[in-house]
DNA sequence: GCCGTTTTCGGCCCGACTGTTTTCAGTCG
């Protein structure tokens, strides 16, 4: 949380000094700043707490006058440098920048001849030809503006990475049909497998490109055509995503993937060891003077640098080029290690789908074992039942072993954790199940320490097992629950209780950076779907990239072992 | 503002597309 609040601040002074014209390597130096912060692995307030002002000038990218910035927000909450640079432009003012098509330059050059602080005011002007008269501005201009405006109404921000996926495999689907696509690639922060998506980049190898462009702007999935070049084009998607295509030769096909694939900070620490080294890395290759000498596979992009290959996940400058320069790069967990899937619900709660329904699907997907948690009592919403009916379940369980040979069904449960931190069935019902998910559904504005006495205390139970998605956040929907992760990583350390890794792309939770510490400290995962249906099971996928960019191995999650092993490593 | 087995000062990734420019700035990724 406060890793993200200090990354948005220096973001926002990066945006500002932009706007005022400021030196360009002191906004580079801010943005990555806040980049780095974003994705540290430990909480930032920790880090100023054990090893002070020096520690956090070890933090790449802040220096001496970054981390007095972070010192001062950490004791006082505020930063007055930021503070006072904000009150040099009327409030919001950078929400005018944030409109596609309008920059810094842009906006200050409207502000000081019209006044216009407000995308509101912008619209107005543009509609009542104000603009005709600047410098600089002409009718195509406004019209971008005009449909920027419009776009910044519509689409509030990023998409779940579901809907990203589904809408990049129809691109490809459609630019397949073309036959002079060599290969299609989805690069991007679809690539890396993050929990959200801005917009789909696509490569697309060709020796026609011009024919792959008009292809491209010609789907009948897209809407509005931002852009249309010789090898690059951009346009926005019916549902308001945007997509960028760019077309580059065989030769260039593993800079430009290595390029497009990102992240930024990722990209620019190659381009700058190129530098070092007298090479020039661009997105058609590795050059020494004019003379291509790699770039035409991935792997190249690495191993002409003596890195062993660094997946997509991992390319969010966290720590990749370091461990490939030692041959440390872990080998990732890969979705057909998964063994099972220990978060199911049936018909008995809130699920579509009965217990033979689920469990003949899982086993279709080549899994050996399932656990059956419908919801317990408090979760009434969810139709969360009764221990009685949690005893007749059982049973019912048992029976549904027999019938659906090949498969191990077990039967469990997803107690609600009580605001008190007590579980909803007692024990004696609870030590009858094979195993034992936890859950908060209910008093989600507890305060922090409040929230996490509450779920340490219900970890300390016997027969807790793993803790579902632990932070309870629903992306684009709701923040999660305020707790201290650092404190119930260790709990579940100490008490044996499993982090969940939820699949389903709403929650994704534990997150990777989280998922990095948890392994740092020796925590066990799992990777669950939460599946209320039977095709909810394929969600698996997401989870398992989840814990990829999380650095994690099979052996890091339990649910890829036997299950022998797997109930000897929870009991 | 950050950073250093070529530097504590002088560098800082690289390229495509658009629009209005008369040779290129602004924006984007």
């Amino acid at each position: 949380m406060l890793n993200q609040e200090l990354a948005d601040i220096f973001l926002n002074i990066a945006e500002l000094l932009e706007l005022k014209a400021d030196n360009l390597f002191k906004i580079r130096a801010y943005e990555k700043a806040a980049r780095n912060i974003e994705s540290l692995n430990h909480d930032i307030g920790e880090i100023y707490k054990s090893g002070g002002i020096k520690a956090l000038e070890n933090i790449p990218g802040v220096g001496a006058h970054t981390a007095l910035k972070i010192e001062e927000y950490l004791n006082t909450g505020k930063i007055k440098a930021f503070n006072a640079l904000k009150h040099e432009f009327p409030n919001n003012f950078l929400k005018l920048v944030e409109i596609p098509g309008m920059g810094p330059k842009t906006a200050i050059l409207l502000y000081k001849k019209l006044g216009i602080d407000s995308p509101e005011k912008l619209e107005k002007a543009i509609k009542a030809g104000k603009l005709k008269d600047i410098p600089g501005m002409g009718a195509k201009k406004e019209e971008n503006i005009l449909r920027g405006i419009e776009l910044k109404k519509k689409v509030h921000g990023r998409f779940l990475l579901d809907v990203a996926t589904s809408h990049a495999e129809l691109l490809v689907e459609e630019l397949s049909k073309l036959k002079v696509a060599d290969k299609i690639l989805p690069c991007g922060s679809l690539r890396r497998g993050k929990e959200t998506i801005g917009d789909i980049d696509l490569l697309v190898v060709s020796s026609h490109p011009a024919r792959v462009m008009d292809a491209f702007v010609g789907i009948s999935a897209v809407k509005d055509v931002l852009a249309k070049g010789e090898t690059k084009s951009s346009v926005i998607l019916q549902n308001g995503m945007q997509a960028d295509l760019r077309v580059v030769e065989e030769k260039s096909f593993g800079a430009a993937a290595h390029y497009f694939t990102g992240c930024k900070e990722h990209n620019i620490h190659l381009r700058q060891l190129a530098q070092q080294t007298g090479w020039k890395v661009s997105e058609y290759g590795i050059f020494r003077k004019d003379k291509q000498i790699g770039g035409e596979t991935e792997e190249e992009m690495f191993s002409k640098f003596g890195f062993q290959f660094i997946p997509p996940e991992l390319r969010e400058m966290r720590g990749e080029f370091e461990a490939a320069a030692k041959g440390k790069i872990p080998d990732l967990i890969e979705l057909k290690d998964i063994k099972g899937d220990l978060h199911l619900h049936t018909t008995a709660s809130d699920g579509a789908n009965t217990i033979e329904e689920m469990a003949r699907a899982v086993k279709a997907l080549g899994y050996e074992y399932i656990l059956i948690t419908d919801h317990s009592p408090s979760t009434r919403v969810a139709k969360g039942f009764s221990a009685a009916k949690l005893l007749q379940q059982i049973k019912e369980v048992r029976a549904a072993e027999k019938n659906v040979a090949g498969i191990r069904i077990l039967a469990g449960s997803e107690v609600d954790i009580k605001p008190d931190g007590s579980l909803d069935y007692p024990d004696e019902i609870l030590k009858q199940l094979d195993l034992v998910i936890i859950a908060v559904h209910s008093s989600f504005k507890m305060p922090e320490e409040k929230m996490t006495n509450r779920i340490i205390k219900a970890m300390q139970n016997k027969y807790a097992n793993i803790f579902t998605h632990p932070t309870g956040r629903l992306i684009g929907e709701r923040e999660g629950y305020a707790i201290d992760m650092e404190k119930v990583l260790q709990a579940a350390k100490e008490n044996n209780v499993a982090m969940e890794i939820n699949a389903h792309p709403k929650r994704l939770d534990l997150t990777d950076v989280h998922c990095m510490r948890a392994k740092e400290l020796g925590v066990k995962l799992v990777i669950n779907t939460d599946a209320h249906s039977t095709d909810q099971l394929q969600l698996m996928k997401y989870g398992v990239i989840t814990a990829r960019r999380g650095w994690l191995e099979a052996k890091d999650v339990l649910n890829t072992y036997s299950l022998t092993r797997l109930l000897q490593s929870l009991k």
